[in-house]
RNA sequence: GCGGCAGUAGUUCAGUGGCAGAACGCCUGACUGUGGCUCAGGAUGUCGUGGGUUCGAUCCCCACCCGCCGCCCCA
């Protein structure tokens, strides 16, 4: 008997009737985007590898230890092994190696191909990849078979496919013991290719903006996008390892005026309506700039100078991050340490002229708006791709996971990964925290969203009857709930209180005159309504 | 990944080395077409999983799983 399959740690089943609220929000948050013009963008949930190391940063937590990352196993690369085959045949090696029990080489999987080779009196043959079926790869099976065999390692090989006969088995073959393996050296293989599941989105997004071109429409790109993102974090309240982000890009080429501080002010200035449409209040904007690459590259050794005298009285942590990140001691916790980290270096100090002015447009524009802000210049984001405008919105109730929602510049980002010049910005809400707070905040009873009418048959005899009264009333555009003729009346006025505002009653006298017996159970009122004029009255 | 606390009915939680408990919820009846109040009755569990100690373990010990809190980091 099996265990109880369980949702995997850090994954949960949403359920009515939470998942309303997950609707409303995101619909809410649709309606918001769509009045700021801005285009939903659906990327795969899974992208190469090499896309968040490259834009999210090697050396961040994310990438170096979050990630959900396989090997999508290898491909055969064709054109090479027809090469060889045809014309490097003496640079290939032979080992052998047990097929059947642990293999010696413990990068090597067995993969077994049946084709329609024959070749008779052949006992094993084994080669590295799946050769075409043609006189020459069955004529170079028969040499590779009679070939020296020397010895030698096969650390290389990624896996090992094994050409039988479509009229044999593959125990039989496998019986046989050893076979001769070539050494291939990797030239036959595209490496594997590594997968890994979205840690977060705007990498897709970025990549999506490339791989199609859109910044040759020479316009801004406003793109969003609400989906589930993935980190093997240890799971804790707002912390999941599935979790949703709705997010937004404002990403294009900087003719299109993606550079300028009005899109971060406009970014904001739309949060900002979003969280309020959406009824979070007490949320806190927390506003900084990061500079541009060199900038931060200066603050970073500015940093580390100023922290040599003061880091040995400091926590055992910022010792770490001394060494480590610098800019992580700004994070710090600790209550002895901040009168340290009071007297460090702040990275507006080491802005340029020109992040400087970005800066100070973004903070008038908001102003002018009348967004209010908090700057915080210890606001240091951890992924890499951040330049200059960096925020986060932070609300209460939240425990350690305070952050609602954060994002920032990145106009370096798509250059990074191959692109053309497209600076951008953009954000990410954590949908699952923006649930426990307006859940936190939430009247349970009035909550609950309940049906127009329910619908109570007396007697079986009439649940057809109550099927097309229910149809009639769907039809019109009501929200009915239909009981059943099984109940006894006292059973149906009790489920009927729980998931509807009225009860309609449907007895043989109602089917008979077609006058419904109505009550509505916030007043108690129990009143006779024509068939023709129950829709109407139901909708009260 | 590290540290701490927890896991018992659908839910919230008591509890004891020797029969498994309460409240709420659920079901049935009092009441054959009128719920919410009341009263009477009922069902519900491999006491997270697997080992160990013991005559006997839900309880003590160990491991694992999962959750929560903090750290790390982030949404």
């Amino acid at each position: 008997m099996s265990q109880t399959l369980k949702a995997v740690r850090g994954t949960r089943d949403l359920l009515p009737p939470e998942t309303a609220l997950w609707n409303r929000i995101e619909a809410i948050a649709r309606d918001v985007f769509a009045r700021y013009n801005f285009g939903e963008i659906r990327t795969p949930a899974f992208e190469d590898t090499a896309l968040f190391a490259r834009s999210v940063g090697e050396e961040t937590d994310i990438v170096s230890k979050e990630m959900y990352s396989w090997s999508d196993g290898d491909r055969f690369d064709s054109a090479a092994i027809e090469k060889c085959w045809k014309d490097d045949f003496s640079q290939r090696q032979q080992v052998r190696t047990p097929v059947f029990g642990p293999s010696p080489y413990p990068n090597v999987q067995l993969r077994v191909i049946r084709g329609s080779i024959s070749i008779p009196g052949i006992i094993v043959e084994l080669v590295c990849f799946r050769p075409t079926i043609s006189a020459e790869a069955i004529d170079a099976l028969a040499r590779a078979k009679d070939a020296e065999v020397s010895s030698g390692t096969a650390e290389n090989l990624i896996s090992l496919t094994l050409v039988v006969p479509s009229s044999a088995t593959e125990n039989a073959w496998i019986h046989r013991g050893a076979v001769s393996v070539e050494k291939l050296n990797g030239q036959f293989f595209i490496s594997s290719q590594s997968l890994t599941l979205r840690p977060e989105n705007t990498a897709g997004v970025v990549r999506a903006y490339i791989e199609h071109g859109l910044g040759e429409s020479g316009q801004l790109q406003k793109l969003y996008y609400i989906g589930p993102q993935f980190r093997r974090e240890r799971p804790q309240k707002g912390r999941y390892r599935q979790f949703s982000q709705i997010g937004a890009e404002v990403i294009g080429p900087p003719s299109a005026g993606s550079e300028s501080p009005l899109r971060d002010a406009e970014i904001l200035e739309m949060l900002a309506t979003l969280l309020d449409e959406l009824g979070i209040t007490g949320w806190t904007l927390e506003l900084n700039s990061v500079g541009s690459a060199a900038d931060r590259t200066r603050y970073n050794e500015a940093l580390r100078a100023a922290l040599v005298p003061v880091v040995s009285q400091m926590c055992a942590d910022c010792q770490r991050r001394a060494v480590t990140n610098p800019l992580r001691v700004l994070d710090c916790k600790v209550p002895a340490d901040q009168p340290i980290i009071d007297t460090l270096p702040v990275i507006a100090d080491s802005l340029d002229e020109a992040s400087q002015a970005h800066f100070a447009a973004v903070t008038a524009a908001l102003d002018a708006a009348g967004v209010p802000y908090v700057l915080n210049h210890r606001l240091v984001r951890g992924l890499d791709y951040y330049t200059r405008t960096t925020f986060e919105f932070t609300h209460g109730g939240l425990g350690a996971q305070n952050a609602l929602l954060g994002g920032g510049r990145y106009d370096g980002l798509s250059e990074a990964i191959g692109g053309p010049k497209a600076p951008g910005i953009g954000f990410a809400i954590g949908e699952d925290r923006l649930v426990l707070t307006l859940l936190a905040a939430l009247d349970q009873n009035s909550a609950q969203l309940k049906a127009d009418g329910y619908i109570a048959p007396l007697g079986e005899a009439l649940n057809a009857a109550a099927l097309v009264l229910a149809r009639e009333l769907r039809h019109q555009g009501l929200w009915i709930e239909l009981g059943d003729g099984s109940f006894r009346l006292k059973k149906s006025f009790d489920a009927a209180d729980k998931t509807a505002r009225r009860i309609v009653i449907l007895g043989e006298d109602e089917l008979q005159s077609g006058i419904l017996t109505v009550k509505t159970f916030a007043t108690g009122i129990q009143t006779k309504v024509p068939r023709a004029e129950l829709a109407a009255f139901l909708a009260e």
